[in-house]
DNA sequence: TTGATACGCTACTGCCAGTAGCATAACTCT
DNA sequence: AGAGTTATGCTACTGGCAGTAGCGTATCAA
């Protein structure tokens, strides 16, 4: 049998490296991300980091898994209350900046690999979106939200919408902003956020 | 004076450099798109491409406007025919598939030109986003839309939802998709297309 | 001690955007 | 016709950076 074999691998890399990782991509963003510079950073080999991830945006990747933690993936029962938990989970481990969802998305384009892009949506992409769809769904069934709404349209143009206000317009989004952009597309005003408990409360 | 010596450009240049980075953008997206293969393809030299556009991003910036065309930035009066007039002209030229918008922002992202990025924003940008907002506005007062919809939040939410369904989730959308789309953001379903000038009429 | 695996280092390959510099072509002005 | 000027096309180069090779050394199990 083997896997015990050898020197073991150091805990120590593998949390420097990553956090190297999510501390760049915070202070100078995606685009200036660079394999040497995270080698440095974490006092560690590029080689050894290599021997880890097999390409720097698999890197990226288990990074922003890490960042984003359990990501508030629960529910309260209250649309406003769960929506806001998944925005500061979502966009707090990257700051207001524009966060690397979207050019990492585009790299993993260009170098055509389908498993990393797979790892990707189901690591990253498809929990919160997912989740998110759910939220929705509920809260029409509650009738917090009118009938009429697509919760997967909703929600990706919620999502979208942000990514597009941060990464194409560069306009940074803060928390708060994207509390009151997704309020604004659902159709539900903050004015009258003390109605917890207040609507209908039909169906499970 | 200057201006008139020496040899004159040749124009067939600029049109075959142009056309050729609308093909090679159409035919194999914009991750794949090679400065050298442009040259090839527009059967001149690279050096050439160079003495008009200083990089690649100013020069598939260029091909963009001149793809998009007058992009209808006109209006009917009602809603419903210019947003999908909107929509023809601005998913046709590059296909069903993602469009570059996206990446070229993120290359721009990356070179951190701000001249290029204004640019951008002027020319390809701003026009559509602006007009789609006159548009959802002059709704709004004529009555198709209710007063609670607020007009750059629902137009960054349905380009950025489109954008993002085809980048990050790399789902070709379809023109009649993206249709169903924004009818979805908005709240406005299509079997009901036919209250052409029914609803309130009122204000300017 | 041996065998296996990990680490760190230096040096390399490969891709590709962008540049240098030259020979030559095309046009204007005198 | 000739001189001055600018464009084109070519080959060859620079530079940034992801990813790789291979070696000496360190750390573990048996």
């Amino acid at each position: 049998m083997t896997g015990t074999r050898g020197r073991p691998r150091e805990r120590r890399v593998d949390d420097a490296v990553l956090d190297a990782t999510i501390g760049l991509l915070h202070a100078r963003g995606y685009a200036a991300l660079r394999i040497d510079d995270i080698a440095t950073e974490a006092k560690t080999a590029k080689t050894t980091i290599y021997r880890r991830w097999p390409s720097l945006v698999h890197l990226v990747v288990a990074a922003m898994e890490r960042a984003l933690g359990d990501r508030g993936l629960s529910s309260t029962g209250h649309l406003a209350a769960d929506l806001d938990r998944l925005v500061d989970a979502g966009l707090g481990p990257f700051g207001a900046g524009g966060s690397p969802v979207l050019a990492v998305a585009l790299d993993i384009d260009r170098q055509r690999d389908d498993e990393l892009r797979s790892i990707y949506r189901r690591r990253i992409i498809d929990p919160v979106r997912e989740h998110a769809v759910a939220l929705v769904t509920a809260a029409i069934h509650r009738g917090e939200l009118g009938p009429d709404v697509h919760p997967r349209t909703a929600v990706d143009a919620v999502i979208g919408g942000l990514i597009y206000r941060a990464a194409v317009l560069a306009e940074p989004v803060s928390v708060e902003e994207a509390k009151e952009f997704w309020r604004d597309v659902l159709g539900m005003r903050p004015p009258r956020a003390r109605d917890r408990g207040t609507t209908h409360d039909a169906e499970v």
